[in-house]
This record gives C-alpha cells, sequence and structure tokens, in this order.
DNA sequence: GTGAAAGCGCTAACAA
DNA sequence: TTGTTAGCGCTTTCAC
C-alpha cells in the first residue's frame, strides 16, 4: 500500500521544475499559453514526479466535477444495461463520468441523491422518471437538485424539464399495423402500469392504430399487470379460459411476451398458429426464445447517448430551452406473429 | 435554472445564527461537541437558510470522497445488474455511492479510470479483472492506483489483492455431479474463454468431477467460444452432426445455453429427451425458456455486497490481510436436464 | 463549549 | 510568457 509517501502537488512540480505553481498548472490545462520551451520542460518534471492533478482541487476551485449522476428506479433491469452504456460512451467522450444510482422507487433513496447533487457530487441529473417525487409540491424541481440541470429520460408532465425519450406512440402503433396486416381483428393486450407515460403511450399508440382501423380490444381483453414475466403467465391463463380467445396479443414488454410465450403452449393455445404474440424491447434474448418473439426494438444505446448529450449540451451552455426529443423504436419481425389461422 | 442566487455556505450561516463556522461545521458533523442550545439553533438557521454543505470542498479537506468506483468489462452484460445492486446496496449504508465504468476490454479506457482513482475521484476501486493489464508491468497496482485500495471480483494470479469472487470449481463441480447422478455418461461441454479464471475454473471443477467418476469429455465434445447466444448456435450444429451425440452438454453460460436450447430441437436434437442441457448463471429468463432451464445460480447480489463491504473494511482499516473468499453457487434443476434415454 | 485561523491543492485574475 | 496571490468551502487543531 504506497499510500504513506505523500502524492507530488503542483508545488512540488513547480519547485522541481523551477517555476510557478501556475506555469505547472498551465502546462497541464492550457498547454498553449507557454513557451514550447517550458512546456516540455515541467510536463518532462511531471512525468518524473508522477504527479497527478486532485481532483478533489480542481472541483472545489473550478465548482465542476464533470460527473453526471443517473437514475434509475431499478438498476437490475437488464433493460438499462444498453441505456447506461450510451450514456457513459458520450460522457467519456466529453470527459464525463457516471455516478449511478438505484432509487428503488423509494422516497426516500430519491431525496438521498437529489441531495448529493446539491452538494454537488455531480454537475448534472440524468433520470428516468417513473413517478413524480412527492417532495415536489415544496417548491420547484431546481430548488430540490440545488439549481443543477436535469434532463428527463420519460416524459413527465409535472416537470419541466429538457427531455429525451423513446416514442412509445409509434411504438405501440407499429404494433398494431403489423398485426393489422398479418390480418389479424381479435386482439388482446396485456399492459403494464398505464400510470408510467411510456407504457402509457404504447397503450394508446396501439389502441389508436386500431381505432383508425374500425378495430378495438374487448373488454376482457384488455389484461395487465407489473412488467414481469409472471404477467405474462397469468394473463395466459386467462386468455387461453376465453371463450374465443384473440388471434394476436401485444405484450408492453419482452418479459411479459416470454411470460407468455412460455404459458400459452401449455395450456393449448401455440404461438404463433393459434395466437400471434408481439413484445416491446427487444431485450437481447427476444431473438432465442422458442419461437422467436416479434418485438419492437428500443434504441437504448442512442437513446442514452442523446441524453447524455442533451444534458452535457445544457451544463456548458448550448441549450438552454426545454426540448423534448423522441426517438423512433423499429420494429423486429420474427417468428412469434403470423397471419391469423381460417376458421 | 435557480442557479444565479449563490448557495449559503458555513459564513452565511454563521453569519446568521451569531456563531462561528467551527460552530457550524460542528453542528453537522459532531452534534455531540456542542451545547444542546447552541446546537439547535444553528440547526434552524441551517433549515432556514437551507444549506447543504459543498461535498467538493469537504473532500478536498478530508481527503475522501466517499465514492467506490466499479469497473467492469461490459456494463452492457445483464449479468452485472444484479452485481451492482448488491454493491449500490451495502455500499449506500454506508453512505458511499458509486462510480460505475465500462472499460470494454480496452487498455485505454482503464488506464482512463485507473487515472481518475489517480486522481482522487474515488477512494477505492471494486474490480471485475478480465484480464491483467499489460501497464502492471511497469509498477505495481498499488502504484496505478494511486494508492488506493483495490478488490478484486475474480481471481488474478497476477494481482494481489483481496478477492471476493464466486466458487466457479465448485460450480463446474455441481454440473457434473447432476448430470452424473441422472446418469450421463457421454458429455459435452460449450467452454467460454479459458484464459478468464473464472471460466477457467466451471471448467475444471466440471472435469475434475467427471474424471473422480471415470468419465472423460471426447475431444470432439470439447467445443467453446465467446460467452454469446451464437456459440451456442454453433455448438448446436456441431454436436447435431456428430455419429454419437453426448447425452449432455454442458454450457459456459446461459446465453450459450439459450443458443443450445434454441438450435439443437431445430437440428433434430430434443431438450431434454435426446439430450440434457445444463447452463450457467442462472439469468432471469433462464427460467422462461422452453423447456426451463436448468442452471447454476450465481448469488450476484451476494457478492457484489460482500465486495463491497470488503473494500470499505479495507478503506476504514479494519482489513489489512489480502483475503480471498469464495461465494458458493447454488444449482437450478429445471426441465432441460433429464435422465438419458435407454437405447 | 466555542472561536480564530491555518490550510487541503488547485486555478485564474492581475501584475510584471 | 510567466509569476504572485487570493481564494473555492470546508474541517480541525489550538486557544480561550
Amino acid at each position: 500500500m504506497a499510500t504513506k509517501p505523500k502524492r507530488p502537488t503542483v508545488h512540488d512540480v513547480a519547485r522541481e521544475a523551477g517555476v510557478s505553481v501556475a506555469t505547472v498548472s498551465r502546462a497541464l490545462s492550457r498547454p498553449k499559453d507557454l513557451k514550447k520551451e517550458t512546456l516540455d520542460h515541467v510536463l518532462k518534471v511531471v512525468r518524473a514526479t508522477g504527479y497527478r492533478s486532485n481532483q478533489m482541487a480542481v472541483q472545489l476551485r473550478t465548482g465542476l466535477s464533470r460527473t453526471l449522476m443517473v437514475l434509475v428506479s431499478d438498476i437490475t433491469n437488464a433493460f438499462y444495461a444498453e441505456f447506461f452504456k450510451g450514456i457513459e460512451d458520450y460522457a467519456r467522450s466529453r470527459g464525463y463520468i457516471l455516478l449511478i444510482g438505484d432509487t428503488s422507487q423509494d422516497a426516500q433513496s430519491e431525496q438521498d441523491y437529489f441531495g448529493m447533487l446539491s452538494a454537488n457530487k455531480a454537475d448534472g441529473l440524468l433520470w428516468n422518471v417513473d413517478a413524480t417525487p412527492a417532495e415536489l409540491g415544496q417548491g420547484t424541481i431546481a430548488d430540490l437538485l440545488g439549481g443543477h440541470p436535469l434532463v428527463l429520460c420519460n416524459h413527465n408532465t409535472e416537470i419541466d424539464a429538457p427531455t429525451v425519450r423513446i416514442d412509445n406512440d409509434l411504438g405501440g402503433r407499429m404494433v398494431a399495423e403489423h398485426l393489422l396486416d398479418l390480418g389479424h381483428r381479435a386482439f388482446a393486450e396485456v399492459a403494464g402500469p398505464l400510470e408510467h407515460d411510456s407504457i402509457r403511450r404504447r397503450h394508446d399508440g396501439f389502441n389508436a392504430a386500431l381505432a383508425e382501423a374500425g378495430v378495438t380490444v374487448p373488454t376482457d381483453g384488455q389484461l395487465g399487470g407489473a412488467l414481469g414475466i409472471e404477467t405474462g403467465q397469468a394473463a395466459a391463463r386467462q386468455i387461453t379460459a376465453m371463450e374465443t380467445p384473440p388471434t394476436a396479443v401485444f405484450a408492453h414488454n419482452d418479459a411479459i411476451a416470454i411470460g407468455l410465450l412460455h404459458s400459452l403452449p401449455k395450456l393449448g393455445l401455440r404461438v404463433p398458429d393459434d395466437i400471434s404474440v408481439v413484445g416491446y424491447d427487444d431485450m437481447p434474448y427476444a431473438c432465442a426464445m422458442t419461437p422467436e418473439l416479434t418485438s419492437v426494438r428500443l434504441p437504448r444505446r442512442r437513446w442514452g447517448a442523446a441524453a447524455a448529450k442533451m444534458l452535457i449540451s445544457v451544463l456548458e451552455g448550448s441549450e438552454t430551452g426545454t426540448p423534448e426529443v423522441a426517438i423512433p423504436p423499429e420494429f423486429k419481425r420474427r417468428e412469434s406473429s403470423a397471419p391469423p389461422r381460417q376458421n
């Protein structure tokens, strides 16, 4: 643990190099302000001494941490992996690093993380909002965050901030159009929690597109629950129990779809022969299901990168409004959807 | 953007409360050093002014960032999600936050992150090593990290540091024993990159247990490749092309197993009737495959928590050796493995 | 129990 | 082009 021998500071380097601390600082941050000779010399000493600037001091001095806080409700969700990567890639290309936090849908954790932002542990926040925080009543979001800027990764009507989200209306619509094209007219929908904007929109888009074709989802075909495998399994039981089951189901995410794929056949409905199943998200394993799952691919990496870019633009002053950009998803047709049987 | 009105500092609070800055600082960090009266008064002013300490200053002054850096080679891998959560949970309970970095198996990125550690962006490092960094030749790992402590989450013979890893020898052994118990004697193994310690060990454990039963994997049954679905698909082709295919396959992770599950039936071998498949990792979707995948469950969350605990112990001085703890996995029997057919 | 004051290591005016 | 110097906001001796 060579942690004892105190690390060299600008002063050490300055003394060693026979220049002032300012020169050392400049050599590192604005090299072109120095005579090439001096620069080379200082840099050599820097290397010789193994000097590394102490970011704690830099941060205090500049007021910048070059750190982005990323908040999601469940870091455990594989869904976010690519999203993080997109953020990380762009952020790092701009010299920022990531503080990733999991709020677990818990108001206290959320507050804690907001507190860290206020305490300048990060310069800005990338937030995948699920629910509007309760504390928001007591002030604006900017107060909560200590004035640090925020970019939302989900739409939220009660928070006024730049937003970079997936175009879920379009996603839902894509599913409807695909299924209609195949000839389906009898549908079921297994929804997630509709109070979440991103869920609501895939629902709205789906149903709007159906409505335009003169079709509606019957009441008993409107199922839903949490965004998990079990919801799909439960839905499969409900669907197979119906007198005239739908010929196509739209699951609000791939986990639900997997639950369907897994349970429907066991309960007597083959996919896609008897019933088509379309998922949403296009998780990595969607294409390895049996049958391969038709899904809506969300460009999660691009999404993360766009959000990071937006936040950094705000931080660096080149973005001042509160734009809302919606990233279009992409439809992935696979084996789990097919034309309905003729009967 | 209420970012203009400069935030209150200890001085502001001190003036407002009619005490010294020292007293304000104490009120926040060591309340019991103050007369209850003073304390209450200061705290009231703190609340009134909305004061929040500036962590940048605290860090510089104390030399502590209360931040843990976590480095993995691919943040995109769903495998890490639960691992992160375990780290986050424990870390946060101890007042630490997480800086998560993705090295992309890239030496430069790795160096960059090490540099940030040296620059005190974090107090310590939790590292899921894949390969020993090339730069290690030029000095000890402690130098590279600026003297900050490190806990490895994978064994690495060339780096001497406390390690908290999964007991992969045991995992591999569990698979062999399960399959032997079922009556299998003809095996194939689809391995990952054996240069990784965690992969090597599941291989070693598996083969050692087979050897003890007097069985070996024939040469043409020793397959392998990257830890992805495609490797499983390719292996399925090789296996089905064999004159006498094995009755059981051990896939080094679930992705490979999924590739097998997906491709074997298409090529004429039913799972588990003709051939048993056992995966490794027990990813969330393993139990939703058709057939449900028998796998080795890695307690990833517990693993992360244990690693975080170890690192914080080192940081706070209560752990000084270089212990190596191996966390035992758990066997999950499901549908994809069954006794071999009698023939 | 409380205050005064000395920095932590760095950057950025301002001077020279 | 380079140096001097004043802090950034906080914690922590050391006095009182």
